[in-house]
Formats: structure tokens, sequence, C-alpha cells
DNA sequence: AGCTATTGTTCATATATAAAAACAGTATTA
DNA sequence: TAATACTGTTTTTATATATGAACAATAGCT
């Protein structure tokens, strides 16, 4: 039972003017409205209303109780309908964290677009190469490839990507161009690591699915400087689609392995619950599925 | 149902950092913590907290929620520090109607008395002929002679008072003195008149009780006029000890029909409701009790 | 790694609460 | 002046609520 029930009854006998007209504004029996006030009276041991059957008057303590909760009832009302607005309109923080490369390349855009619709909204987009902690840190929205095994985070698969290998025109002029994962071990190739670990490289051909580990003496955690060294003949790059439209558009870089794929991935948005998602949340996740579906194009077929 | 149930319990849960601390806190269990809040944020429709089973962080909006409710919580306490602190102090304001004559000549030195020792408190004295409302008129307290029969107030008996029938020295040489109230027909009396009312004289002998009509060409709604009256000889008047005091005792009046006394009336205080009297209003009454019971000597008998 | 202590949630049951009707009192109205 | 309609309170009963144990999950400890 709560530690100050009765001061709504109270507030409101005031301002209705009486019991009866107070139970139902309230939507409860008067009865109950006169059991609350003698409760509220017996808890602060002093008499808070003078009553007759027909007259309602404050005592000099009613009326300086009543004056503050009064303040609290419309305290608790303002804060209700902020939360309210809050709730149902897109305005606020969205506080997003993705990686570099995915978020330089296909959220910067996207939130801008967003952004010209909803004015009122503020975006704190933090870009590493961590996976983290939405609670501890305080995302509303983490954006990645791939989805996490975590079981209080909801994954809401935004569009699928896949990786190509990737090489300047003037490599393949020197090196003969790899046609089976086997082939990599051959090469040099552009590795993206970050803490000291690399993922292989995957593949799916006709019927089998292959894990390549492929030696390197180039490294970096930056997708930048991958697809910048690989333009420049450096190497084999392993890149995703959405990183590589305009350079292979343009000639500069090419797809090698022709005939395997890789292993498709999926872009994911992370975020806690599905229950009471706000709106600001909800929609931009919607605006990103339509976004990406529009702005990935599936590169021509390799 | 409480309309706003739940925000003491959000708030103690960030105070405290967990719901089972907030719980013992509260004083409650902690799975009703925790339908506490999952009831609010049905009832906001939004989350309010991310919650694992060891950490608890707020939403955004919870955050603006939480900030909003600790201010109510903190508001609530305030309000009910207040209402002890003026339960249990003798301060405020103190509403008193009585009698102009008994007001005059008893109250006001008594009050004096009272808030020597009680500064804080503010007095304010109503003087007049009429029964006041309680309730309508705002008053703490009404003093008068003579019970109320409404049983929604306190009778609370302060001190017995006898009425004295008395004349001047002059009027006697004049006129012979009643010795019997029947006698009272051959007297021109000064009588008190409220209202145009005026109430009969009574006595009591040995073993009878007497109730006169009297006649009079001489009224007052003042009991000052009258008791002038008195002194300067106009006839004979029916008057309170209380108020006779000062006059018996230097001669310029003296008391006829001995042997009849009047009926014993009391001085009564009359206040709303004997539970949860405040402070000030319990220590007025006391005091006004012992200072009635110091202060009115009986008179000499007559 | 495996164990322990502690977290928040869920569920059946005991408790407390709100409703509805009966009650007592008082302004209003005819 | 009597009838009436409405007041706040009380009481019984139906409803809702809080509990406490069982549960699932996890961080810290050894």
């Amino acid at each position: 039972m709560s530690r100050w029930r009765g001061f709504e009854e109270l507030v409101e006998v005031i301002n209705s003017g009486s019991f009866s007209a107070a139970a139902k504004v309230l939507g409860v029996s008067k009865g109950h409205v006169s059991q609350q006030i003698s409760r509220l009276e017996d808890r602060l041991d002093t008499r808070l209303l003078h009553r007759t059957t027909r007259k309602i008057s404050l005592t000099e303590t009613g009326a300086i109780y009543y004056q503050q909760c009064r303040q609290v009832v419309e305290d608790l009302e303002a804060a209700e309908r902020a939360i309210g607005a809050l709730q149902h309109e897109v305005k606020g923080r969205l506080r997003i964290a993705a990686p570099h490369l995915l978020g330089e390349v296909m959220l910067v855009p996207a939130i801008a677009n967003f952004m010209k619709r909803n004015p009122e909204l503020t975006i704190d987009l933090h870009l590493s190469g961590r996976r983290v902690d939405l609670i501890e840190e305080h995302f509303d929205l983490a954006i990645q490839v791939g989805a996490r095994k975590d079981i209080n985070v909801v994954n809401r698969a935004l569009a699928p990507t896949k990786f190509y290998v990737v090489a300047s025109p003037d490599y393949l002029m020197d090196h003969v161009a790899p046609v089976r994962p086997a082939d990599l071990k051959q090469h040099n190739c552009l590795l993206f690591m970050d803490a000291g670990f690399s993922k292989p490289w995957k593949f799916r051909g006709t019927g089998s699915t292959v894990k390549i580990s492929v030696n390197s003496n180039w490294h970096s955690n930056s997708g930048y400087a991958l697809r910048s060294a690989a333009t420049q003949g450096l190497g084999l790059a392993y890149l995703p689609d959405y990183y590589l439209k305009d350079d292979l558009a343009s000639g500069k870089l090419v797809t090698v392995l022709h005939g395997w794929q890789s292993i498709d991935r999926e872009i994911v948005a992370i975020y806690q619950h599905k229950a009471h998602l706000s709106a600001k949340l909800r929609l931009f996740t919607e605006f990103l599925e339509e976004y990406f579906a529009r702005e990935i194009q599936p590169l021509q077929a390799v």
C-alpha cells in the first residue's frame, strides 16, 4: 500500500467541493473517498476538513496540506503529459552505436535523410570497432553486421549484405586473378584486423562452403584504409558490397573469384525489448529498413 | 486504486539502485515492486528501466519521468513534515469567537497570558452576540455560556458561573430590596436583549426553581452598558459573577435576593471534533480551564 | 569452470481494498 | 412544516492487491 494514499482524493474533494462530486470525478465510490480522507487524517494525526452533510471546509492544517498536494497533482499530470508527448512524437535523443565502415557509409546519409523529416530529434552517433553494451553505455540502438546472441536484446534484420574479394586492375595486370578460394593463398591479402584478431574469409561455391585463412602483410582496423590500399594495388581486399559500389562502378576495383559468393550476412538493428518501443526508435528502424532496401542495390552477378 | 501508483516505487528503485533494495526500504516485497514498475510502464506505454539481473538503468523516458517523480516525493515528504510541525507545536492562527462580555473581561487577559508563553501564535478574537457557525466562519473555537446542542461539536466545560441580581446602593435607598423572585415584578429591571429577544431570569431557592419574566423599560445588548446603568441606579441587573467582582468589592453594586441563587451555568469551549485536536487548540483550552479556575473566585455567599 | 549468492519475474494464496447498499443527518423545496 | 433529495459515514461483500515461495538468469568467487 502506498505511503501517500489519499492526497489525490483530498485535492479532488476541494476542487469539486464535495465528497460525492470528487468520487464521480475520480471514478470511485463516495464511501471510498470518505475512507481515504479519514485514513489520511489518521495518518497525519490531524483533521484536514470540517464537514457537515452539506458543507466542506478546510482546516488551517488542511489548507496548508492541500496547497502542497495540489501542486503535486499538477506536477504528476505534467509528468505524464511529457511522457506521452515523448512517446508518440519523434523527438528527444537517439543514441546509436555502429562500426566505422557501416556508420560512415550507410548511416550518415540515412540519418541525414531521417532528420530532415524529424527536426526535433537529436542524434548521437558513436562509431567504434567494439560491440557496445547498450545498457551500460546508454545506447538506444546498435547497428552491426550479424546478430547478437544476447537474449535480452532484439535483433532486427535491416538488409542482407555480401562481401566481395576485390583488387585494382593494376594489381591484376601483375598477378593471376584467383578463381578458387584456395588460390588466395598465393596472394597478398589486405586484412581487416581489430584488437589483434581478424576473421577468416568465407565463400560458398556450388554446393560447398569454404573458410580460408589468408596470407597477409597488411592489416588495418579501418575499412577506408583497406579499400584505399586495394585501389592502389597493394593486394586483395574482402569488403562489403555497400562499400564497394562506387569503386566497382568507376572501375577502380574489380571483383575476383567469380562463381564463389561470400556468405550472406545481415545488417542488424539491435535494441532493448520489443515492448514499449519509443516512437523515435520504432520509426527510425523502420526508416532504415526501407532506406537500405532502396539504397543497397545488388551488385551485378559475379 | 490510485491514478498514479508506482511512482514512489520508481523513485526508490533508482535511489536504492535495485528492485530488492527498494522493496526493503519501502517495506514491501520485491515482487510487488516489480509488478508496480511493470504496470507503470504499461500505463505510460513506455519502458522506464532497462534491467538485467544485475543492473538497473533508466531509459531516456524513464530519466525524465524519474526527475519529476523524485521532486514529487520530496514535496510530499516536505508537506508531511510541515503538517507534523504544525500539529505538535503551538503556532499558526487561532480564531476564537466569544460574546462581548466574556471576551472582553475574561478572554483578553487570558489570551495575553497564553501568548506570552507561545509567541508564535496568532490570535483572531471575534466578539459578537451571535452564536457563530464554526465551519462557515472558520472558527477554531467558540467560548460562550451554556453548551450547544449541535452533535457535531464538542462542548468542553471550562468553569461554572453564576448570575446575580444587583443594584446600586442609591437605588436601594429609594426602593425596597426584593427578597423573593416574585418581588422583581415591582422593580425596573435592566434587560440584556439581543435581536429583540431576552432570556428569563432563573433562580433556585431552597427546593424550588423559579423562572421570572421581569418588567423593564431599559434594554441593551451590551453587558457594559447594563452594568453601567445599574451603578447609576437605573434599576436591577442580572449579570454574571465574573463581571461583577470589582463593583461588588468596591461597593458600587450590591447583590439582592439573598438566599436565591441563580441557576449555575457553565462557561464552555466549543470546537469541532474531539479527535485530531491541534496542539494549539488543545493547549489553549487546557490553559483556559486552569486560568478560569484560578481567576474566577466564588463570590462571598449571598 | 563450477558453485554460490543475489537478481528480477511469475504464480498461487492470504490480505486489504473498493463497491454497493443501508444509514443518519440536513439543506432545499413545495 | 413536511417531504424530498442529497450529504458523508458505515457495513457487508466482491474485487484487487501484496505476499512469499518457486523460478530463471547472471555476476562474482574459489
